[in-house]
DNA sequence: CTTGAACTTCCAGTTACTGGAAGCCTTATA
DNA sequence: TATAAGGCTTCCAGTAACTGGAAGTTCAAG
């Protein structure tokens, strides 16, 4: 398929996925054209990209994690090793998401919404801080 | 305090401590020797915009999501509004990342660590393809 | 009183895109 | 079949959000 399918059913704009082809982060196939012309596979590759870049890990990072399952030399005990590491991050993430959300629905529920609202938010806002 | 110490509790670099004041999401004061003196207000704000901001949100999302608690002038309907938007945004990050991890703890539990796993977890790390 | 760490500003470099020009390819309509 | 619109190509420049380094000031310890 054209990259202007594949921009679409990735959800990325096609200038990032020629970017990300750039920096050797996928390899789509050639037309007779010149044309990029993207497999089912590709657009798994993009799909996971945008997702992951949307949830605040690094290109290098996506790198990795596109390893754990495109790198055929990659040893086993390496995946789980990146994997778990991740893992970790990936459960902070999820906590303090929750607490962003939790707060947010505090102060769209609790908070009339006719008027400045005054209630003690910051610490949620901001997490609570060590001191 | 001093930029080093708003840095430790914030998580921040110094570096971007001063860049966010630069692009105006924070007013430390001056001490009399020209040193930012930073309150435990700015050290929340500096927390909060370090988790958004590694959770995937723009710096101009973050200045939103900061205008929530800090912008008096701003109608309670307004930030209603705003937070109600953020909401839908987090629900789906928070979905995505539940389904990273989940894939992930599959990788890890499932596959030996002693060879090459070969699971289907591709449909997993990119998300079901719209098609 | 000096030495080193932490602070200041400023400017340049990096990462991860993003926009726009110039031109080729494809498809729909006259 | 012509032609116009729209999608594709490459390339180069610009933006967002930092990040590193130089050059100088201030502070705290010895």
């Amino acid at each position: 398929m054209n990259i202007g399918t594949a921009s679409e059913k990735s959800g990325l704009p096609a200038k990032t996925i020629r970017y990300y082809e750039d920096i050797g982060l996928l390899r789509p196939d050639r037309a007779g054209n010149g044309y990029r012309d993207y497999s089912m596979s590709d657009v798994h590759r993009l799909r996971f990209l945008q997702r992951s870049r949307s949830l605040g890990f690094s290109v290098e990072e996506c790198r990795q994690l596109l390893s754990l399952y495109g790198d055929k030399e990659r040893e086993s005990a390496d995946v789980k090793a990146i994997a778990e590491i991740k893992l970790v991050e990936i459960d902070r993430k999820l906590a303090e998401l929750t607490e962003l959300r939790n707060t947010l629905r505090h102060l769209v529920h609790n908070c009339h919404g006719d008027d400045r609202p005054d209630c003690p938010i910051i610490d949620g806002l901001s997490g609570r801080a060590t001191q």
